[in-house]
DNA sequence: CAGTTTACCAAACAAGTGTTTGTTTGATAG
DNA sequence: CTATCAAACAAACACTTGTTTGGTAAACTG
């Protein structure tokens, strides 16, 4: 039951603060317990890691791949991965928050394993930009280097209350169309 | 003397770790002396990040600057800031990498004044884009937030060997004319 | 040559880190 | 009533962190 809980607040707060910058007892205060308790549910803090990214992925994928069946041409259905792609970054409850989280100073076996995740995920768009009628000549790996990373970088700037991350989504797509 | 040396090394070893995961004795290790020694030439690790950031700044913007008066149109002064401000990014020696640093877990003060340079630099990156003859209509604000975006999420891909990073900057522009 | 400054070392400090240990509580099942 | 188990607490572990302190050799300066 309370290993959800446990999750749910490491989502956010690892979303707010990074990994490294976000402690067991930072975790396990916001939750209720202490920090030793949660090594009844864990085994280790990057096992926590490793499972909430999981769980982000794994969320953000279904959302992509929900919006890519319901449209039917290339460039709806780009867009409508985009904005799930996006409404899931920036959506503050949301698990996959933590997948624009800094992966450099985890230990190297952890980093491969959620570096291989965040590749499977972003092959949908490899697939999505192979479907489109681009110009002749195009570097689709830049071009869907440079949409990634414009979607990216949005929560670092993004404040709620102008305008809405679906909004934002389709602007970037049609400024590269 | 050994102030610009501590300058040097912080910014590499900050550029490929981050603040918090460098600490002082990772800086003073490759510097060849030891933690404690850091105090005569930086009253704190803060002020340390402070001045790295502040000479990153400074270089990126005179990297910038001077580009941009060697153009005379509107399109290619701009190409010309990004390019300076991708090579500057992605050099390993200089300073600039520090820029897209993470900031959040930083303590307020110095946040702010991180965020106020920042901000002071990306000012002409507004001045260039208001000069552009863009689509009427067009949000010049998010236009800008997804060129710079794109531009500054190519520290977490770009790999040397493949396209050079002039050449990066030029098709990312290119493909939002 | 005496005195001061420069630049550093060696060692400690308090606070915070992930993790382990032994123990306790409450519920559940035989 | 008893035995078991899930789930937590309380306290310590070894270690790393930024920082402070006192000392010290070399280099400049009057």
């Amino acid at each position: 039951m309370s290993r959800e809980t446990l999750m749910a607040v490491s989502a956010r707060l690892f979303a707010r603060g990074g990994f490294d910058a976000t402690s067991m007892r930072d975790i396990a205060g916001e939750a209720g317990m202490l920090a030793g308790s949660m090594y009844y549910h864990f085994p280790s803090k990057n096992d926590l890691i490793a499972a909430v990214y999981e769980e982000g992925v794994a969320e953000i994928s279904a959302a992509v791949d929900a919006a890519v069946t319901k449209a039917d041409t290339p460039w709806t259905r780009l867009e409508g991965a985009c904005v799930a792609h996006l409404q899931s970054l920036l959506s503050d409850s949301a698990h996959a928050a933590v997948m624009t989280a800094d992966l450099r100073r985890l230990d190297a076996r952890l980093r491969r394993r959620l570096i291989a995740m965040r590749d499977g995920y972003e092959r949908r768009f490899v697939e999505l930009v192979a479907a489109l009628p681009l110009a002749q000549g195009t570097d689709r790996t830049l071009w869907r280097l440079q949409l990634l990373g414009a979607l990216n970088w949005t929560p670092t700037w993004y404040r709620p209350g102008g305008k809405s991350p679906a909004s934002i989504a389709r602007a970037l797509v049609e400024a590269l169309r």
